[in-house]
DNA sequence: TCTAAATTTGTAACTATTACAGATTTATAG
DNA sequence: CTATAAATCTGTAATAGTTACAAATTTAGA
């Protein structure tokens, strides 16, 4: 549903130098990582699939990386998971809904779209997280 | 704006007992502290809050209360924090706003009410949890 | 090529949470 | 009013996610 970018080499580096963030090695592969997969990972996640190409990389890196492309709003830190913190890409805007049986988070999109919202009570706001919690498609259909 | 409930221990006990939980005089504390305070607070704080009233109280019987309240569906857990959770009781659907100066935790409701929401994509809704980040009002006033 | 700055790495420390077994309290039966 | 079983509470140890930090490496600039 949500569209798939372009998760060349070249076109990574160009979203961290559009940024403002210097494209190194390490940062193009956690970047691209999210891109292509878009399962919104754990650090975990990402450090065991990119380590087995980057033999030196060191969780730390990931940890800098995810805090970096947060601060330049590359990523957003989704807090839907209750045990650890997951990325995801910053494109168009969407929702989260995470299964409480295989704990897969899926993007979905409801109808209402409140991201337009600038304020509420007097509060500034800068970002907006929707988060459904229930059993997945593919759970429901296990059951029986 | 979110109604108070009365915090007798009288009162506090029948929700209890209504929702299936033995009002032990540790829960009982622990709800009536929820409720009285009504502040999404983390474990943690609820601790401090009761060890001086309770000094045999174990952090481990605030955790173990919270997930039993919380599976009785008497409270909901918060993942709005990216560092701890945060516990609130159930009453009228409404929405959080955490400010990111002062990282205080506002109950607010957006004009639209998706609470109703049953299914999305297929999958099945079961909670929904929609949050906000930014400045408070207090802070936006300080910041001048 | 030399030097300074930025980035990466690995370890140690820290914090939230869970596991678990023993102690205490509460409920039940005789 | 006991004796016994069940439920609850407690404290400690273990686990897991994250952060702090200093040393090593890489990159950029003179």
């Amino acid at each position: 549903m949500v569209k798939n970018e372009n998760t060349s080499t070249e076109n990574v580096k160009n979203l961290l130098v559009e940024k403002g963030v210097k494209p190194s090695f390490q940062r193009i592969s956690v970047l691209k990582y999210l891109l292509r997969e878009n399962n919104h990972p754990s650090v975990d996640t990402i450090y065991k699939n990119l380590v087995p190409y980057i033999p030196t990389l060191s969780r730390t890196t990931v940890y800098n990386t995810l805090k970096l492309l947060s601060e330049k709003e590359v990523i957003s830190t989704l807090t839907i998971n209750d045990t650890d913190l997951r990325y995801d890409f910053i494109n168009e805007p969407h929702d989260h809904f995470q299964c409480k049986t295989c704990n897969a988070i899926f993007d979905v999109k409801v109808g209402v779209d409140i991201s337009g919202l600038k304020s509420i009570d007097g509060h500034q706001i800068q970002e907006i997280q929707l988060h459904m919690k229930g059993v997945c498609r593919q759970c429901l259909k296990e059951k029986n």
